[in-house]
DNA sequence: AAAATGTAAACTGTCGACAGTTTACAACGG
DNA sequence: CCGTTGTAAACTGTCGACAGTTTACATTTT
C-alpha cells in the first residue's frame, strides 16, 4: 500500500463521504497501489483519511459488490487476485455486450460523434508507433468505451466499465498486447468505419470476432509464459 | 412495507450479518414488500430486526450497488422505480447475455443437464394450461436462468440475476405475458431443442431473437394501456 | 384562504468504543 | 531442532450516541 491523494477527500460538501472514499480507494486499487491479495487495513485507511471507520467499511462493501474486492468473513476485505479462469468468464461478457454496442452505435451514430472515435484511434496510433503498450492498452479501452457510450445504454455503459476495471486487476492483462500491436490498429479502423456507416450487423459482428480473437490471443500468451 | 421474515435472522453464526440482512431486504423488496418510490427507514428496520443500524447500512449500500435501491445524500435510500426507458435498456443487455450463454450452453451441454431444462418447460406446460401468469412469469425465468447456468461463467450468471431481479421491479412487468402465453411455449422448446443438440449458432440466435421480441411486446403493451 | 416563516421532530451521516475473532509469537515439550 | 500449545496484540463486527440536515407542522403574514 501506498501514499494517498488527500486533495480530493476535502470536497466533502457535495458528494457524499463514502462516495469520496469510494472513488479514491477504487482508483488506488486499479493503479495498483495495493498488490492483489493484499489485505485492505480498515483502521489505517481511516486514520489516513481522518474519518472513522464506518464510512471507510461502506466504501469498501460497494468496491466488494463491484468485484474489485473480496469479503471474508472475520478476516477483512481483500484486494482480488483474479485468475486466468475469470478473464476468460469476463472476456466472453464483454465480448456479447461489445457486440451489442457495436450494433446500436451504428444504428445511433451520427456525424458529430466522429470525432470521439477518431481521437481514440489516432492516440493508439501514436502509442503503436512509439510501441508505448501501456498508452496503447488506455487508449484501446477508451476507444471501445466510447463505442459504448455512442450506444446510448446507461446501464450497459456501467457494466462495461465495471468489467473492464475487474480485467485490468489481472496481472497479465497486457501480456498479449505487443504482439497484437500492429494488426489491432487495422481492425479497430475497419470497426469505427463500420460504425460511422450505420451499419450495425457488421460493427456487431466485427466487435464480437474483435474481442474473441484478443481472449484467445491473451488466453495463449498466459499459456506460453506460464508467468506466475 | 409490512412484517419481517425473523426466522431466517437467526443464522448469525456462519453467514455475516449483513449478508443475511442484504438477502432478507432483498427478498422482500422483490417480493413487494415495500413499493417503488418507497423511502427505506434504517432506524425502523433496524429495530425490527433487534440489530443496529450499521450493518443494515452496509447492507443497504449493496442493495444500492445492485440497482435495487437508490441513494439520495442526507435523505436515504428509497426503493428504486425502474421506468421504461430502463426496461428497455435492461432487455437489450438481457438479450445479449441471453445469445451468449444460449451458444455456450449449447456447446457445454451433456445429457445429464436435460432435466434441469425439462423441468421448466413442463413448468411452463402447466401454467399455461392454468393460465397461471405469475406461475408462467417464475417458470419463464427459471427456465432462461437454467440455460445461464449450463453455460457455465458464474460472472456471466450473476450478472444475468442481477438484471432480472432490476427488471421484475418494473410494475407492469408481466403486462405483455398473457398475449404471449400460447406462442411462447413453442419458442422455448425450439431454444431447448438447440441447446440440446449442441447447436450454438442456433441457440445463440433463438435467444437473441426471443428477448428481442420479448421486449417489443412489452414495451408495445406498455404504451398501449398506459397504466400508471 | 393561501403563502411565507419559524420551530420541533425525525432521520441520516459519522464517530468512538467495546466484544469477539483471528493472527502472530513466545514458551514449552517432544 | 521441529511441532504444539497458550497468550497477547491486532483487527473486524457491532453497537449506542451525537451532529447536521431534512421534513412536517403550527404560526404568522398578506
Amino acid at each position: 500500500m501506498a501514499e494517498f491523494n488527500v486533495d480530493e477527500i476535502k470536497e466533502f460538501q457535495s458528494r457524499s463521504l463514502v462516495e469520496v472514499i469510494f472513488r479514491q480507494m477504487e482508483g488506488m486499487i486499479l493503479a495498483g497501489n495495493f498488490q492483489p491479495g493484499e489485505r485492505i487495513n480498515e483502521s489505517r485507511i481511516a486514520a489516513l483519511l481522518g474519518v472513522s471507520r464506518a464510512p471507510i467499511r461502506e466504501a469498501l462493501r460497494l468496491l466488494a459488490s463491484s468485484g474489485i474486492l473480496e469479503v471474508r468473513a472475520n478476516r477483512g476485505m481483500f484486494v482480488r487476485d483474479i485468475q486466468p479462469r475469470e478473464v476468460d468468464e469476463l472476456y466472453d461478457i464483454r465480448g456479447a455486450l461489445d457486440a451489442l454496442a457495436g450494433e446500436r452505435a451504428a444504428a445511433l451514430f451520427r456525424e458529430d460523434q466522429r470525432p470521439r472515435l477518431e481521437r481514440w484511434m489516432g492516440e493508439m496510433a501514436v502509442h503503436v508507433e512509439a510501441k508505448d503498450v501501456g498508452g496503447y492498452y488506455r487508449a484501446n479501452i477508451n476507444f471501445h468505451t466510447a463505442i459504448v457510450e455512442i450506444a446510448g445504454n446507461e446501464n450497459l455503459l456501467a457494466m462495461y466499465e465495471g468489467i473492464c476495471k475487474r480485467m485490468s486487476l489481472f496481472r497479465q492483462a497486457s501480456l498479449s498486447l505487443p504482439g497484437q500491436l500492429g494488426v489491432s490498429l487495422q481492425k479497430h479502423r475497419k470497426i469505427a468505419d463500420a460504425i460511422t456507416a450505420n451499419d450495425p450487423a457488421k460493427a456487431g459482428n466485427l466487435l464480437r470476432h474483435h474481442t474473441l480473437e484478443a481472449k484467445k490471443t491473451l488466453l495463449r500468451a498466459i499459456k506460453g509464459k506460464k508467468t506466475t
